[in-house]
RNA sequence: GGGGGUGUAGCUCAGUUGGUUAGAGCACGUGCCUGUCACGCACGGGGCCGAGGGUUCGAGUCCCUUCACUCCCGCCA
């Protein structure tokens, strides 16, 4: 109790009754009678019905006061008569008879209601994020982000691990994204980079010997956002265990994830143990490495169809000889939807930059036949092989994709979420976990034909450590794994490479020699020299189960004071210009753009 | 860096093949109304139709440029 409040706006109910009471809040909502005034008070608890009649002097002046304005109301709690109980509030069995009231915080014209369901522009939601933050469901988002958040922390306390905090100025690495600097002015010239995860210090942590740690780590990378992207800025569950494999790993976050994800959410966890699909696999049958697994559709490889003599579809035939692939989807029973459906389809799938899907369903009558555009090209051997390649049956279409293994993986992947969407195959009443395994030490960039780490510089190679094979680094493979959940990467995680010489050994094939090792990763490879443990760990992202629990499709949507796409802060008006003086003393210039 | 969508009153939106004075709901203002909970009724104020240029007798509507927001590709070890 305060002078401002006896109570909160969900907590009166019958047994207050007779009751002088103080409430402080928004006027959530007014009903205006003209000699009778209903007033619904929020604050961040809940609702009170307020009422006033004539018969109180300030009746006039109470009725005037708009909408959000902070009132402080001293009243009598009354019993509502039977008809007039409101179940769908805590506080709806009774009301405030209003004595009298004082204003706390007055208002200017709302630039958006908040008592209102209505989707808003970005921009104001945005700029006035203080306003949006008031309104039912993001409330609520917030409140959730914090009570998940809390649970992990406590779970993860009950599991032994330790919170420590890491550096949030620290040094530029060469890998990964690109850096958010800061400029030292102590040292003119050089800059510190905010962590992009506190990945090393992690690590140092396990040589430290603390064994195991976790921290609700910030994290900062300047890349492009998506709508489960934030620019800029992000928080992960940073994790690392000493004396750890692989499967230790998954057990300690199977078991967490499934208690966080029944505690806050009603709908169905549909694997216990989560299955475990290995890097290539999930390219293969899914095109893209964080696969939701509540989509039945699985991709096929066809190429060897189109090596047939009895299979005449020239262009494909030709693009394969080349060296391109042909993959396939294949929808179920889908004989006896419309032609628009398939043009639709291979309208979006061109809209897309691809050549479009080629597809034909398969019939029989005396024989087996494809029906469709190029269902003609296809003799009945090999629709009988493709069938058997593909796991297709009478009646079931078989969508076509020819290029190269990057095109098709890509163009069938979006293929398989589109086909799934327009077939209402996914149910949105459930989470269905994996883990990615096996990823690929390194990978060849297409631009620049060099060899680079695919992941994370980091990981421990597969295989027998004292007698790896280094003659052909791209068939290596790395304890590096992936948690998805309905199609969202979540997290990705690693066990850590310990050891300096094979740490230098590993650098070099990605092009960086000792001494550049020693350099840019001074403290890292430093640490290792002088009896590091094995380690693992994972980092899955906050931000991203909350929208999961929360069921938003946005991440703005979970995050209190998020930035627009171009990384604007609207209501604080950041990025700014700052003073000449700042520059001065930073010993930094702005080049004039033309 | 590239592609798509959107931009009309404070907010959410409608606005036909180019054609009089650009509309509705909510919010705001005034009045009526003593049991509403999306209260109701009547009246009213409020518009550089994102900005600039062009075509036309005439542009919210067509064309070009540009800005803002958003979604996607690239990028995100």
């Amino acid at each position: 109790m305060t002078s401002y409040r006896t109570h909160k706006c969900n907590e009166l109910n019958l047994t207050h009754k007779g009751n002088k009471i103080i409430l402080s809040g928004w006027i959530n909502k007014k009903r205006d009678h003209g000699n009778l005034l209903f007033l619904d008070l929020r604050d961040n608890y809940g609702l009170t019905q307020c009422v006033i009649d004539k018969s109180n002097s300030i009746f006039k002046e109470i009725e005037k006061i708009p909408l959000e304005t902070v009132v402080k109301i001293e009243g009598k709690v009354v019993e509502r008569s039977k008809e007039t109980i409101n179940l769908n509030i805590s506080t709806g069995e009774i009301e405030v008879s209003i004595n009298t009231f004082e204003i706390l915080g007055s208002t200017k014209e709302l630039p958006m209601p908040i008592f209102s369901d209505q989707e808003y522009a970005e921009e104001i939601r945005l700029k006035y994020r203080f306003l949006d933050l008031r309104r039912k469901k993001i409330h609520q988002n917030i409140i959730l982000r914090s009570k998940i958040i809390s649970f992990i922390r406590s779970e993860m306390e009950k599991l032994g691990f330790l919170e420590f905090q890491t550096p949030i100025l620290t040094s530029s690495s060469p890998e990964g994204a690109r850096d958010f600097l800061v400029p030292s002015r102590l040292n003119p010239g050089k800059f510190y980079a905010l962590p992009q995860a506190p990945q090393q210090f992690k690590q140092l942590i396990m040589v430290s010997g603390f064994d195991k740690y976790f921290q609700i780590a910030p994290c900062f990378r300047d890349e492009d956002a998506r709508a489960d992207r934030s620019p800029g800025e992000f928080y992960q569950l940073d994790v690392e265990m000493s004396f750890v494999e692989q499967e230790d790993v998954f057990d300690v976050f199977e078991k967490l994830f499934l208690k966080v994800f029944t505690k806050f959410s009603n709908k169905k966890i549909l694997q216990n143990k989560f299955p475990k699909i290995t890097y290539s696999d999930s390219m293969l049958k899914y095109g893209t490495d964080k696969p939701d697994l509540r989509n039945p559709l699985v991709i096929s490889d066809l190429t060897e169809i189109f090596h047939r003599g009895d299979v005449k579809f020239d262009i494909f035939k030709k693009l394969v000889k080349e060296g391109s692939l042909v993959r396939c989807l294949i929808t179920k029973n889908t004989k006896d939807k419309p032609r628009s459906f398939f043009d639709k389809i291979d309208n979006w799938a061109k809209e897309q930059g691809s050549s479009g899907l080629a597809y034909f369903t398969i019939e029989k009558s005396d024989k087996l036949t494809g029906k469709g555009p190029v269902g003609k090209f296809f003799s009945e051997d090999s629709i009988v092989e493709i069938m058997k390649l593909a796991k297709a049956e009478v009646g079931d279409t078989v969508f076509l994709s020819c290029g190269k293994k990057n095109e098709i993986q890509k163009i069938l992947n979006m293929a398989r979420v589109k086909l799934a969407e327009e077939l209402d195959l996914i149910d949105n009443n459930c989470f269905s976990f994996c883990w990615i395994v096996d990823y690929p030490m390194f990978e060849k960039d297409e631009e620049t034909k060099k060899i680079k780490f695919s992941h994370n510089p980091f990981s421990m190679p597969q295989g027998d450590i004292k007698n790896l094979d280094f003659t052909n680094p791209l068939s290596m493979k790395a304890y590096q794994y992936d948690i998805v959940c309905n199609g969202v990467e979540l997290s990705s995680g690693a066990i850590r490479n310990h050891i300096p010489e094979l740490m230098y050994k590993l650098f070099e094939i990605a092009g960086y020699s000792k001494s550049n090792v020693d350099e840019k990763f001074s403290g890292m490879i430093n640490a290792l020299s002088y009896g590091a443990p094995p380690h693992g760990g994972l980092a899955p992202g906050i931000d991203r189960i909350v929208m999961l629990l929360a069921n938003e499709k946005n991440i703005r949507e979970v995050t209190m004071f998020p930035m627009n796409q171009n990384a604007q802060d609207l209501m604080m008006n950041a990025p700014s210009n700052v003073s000449e003086e700042q520059l001065k003393e930073l010993n930094l210039s702005i080049k004039k753009k033309n």
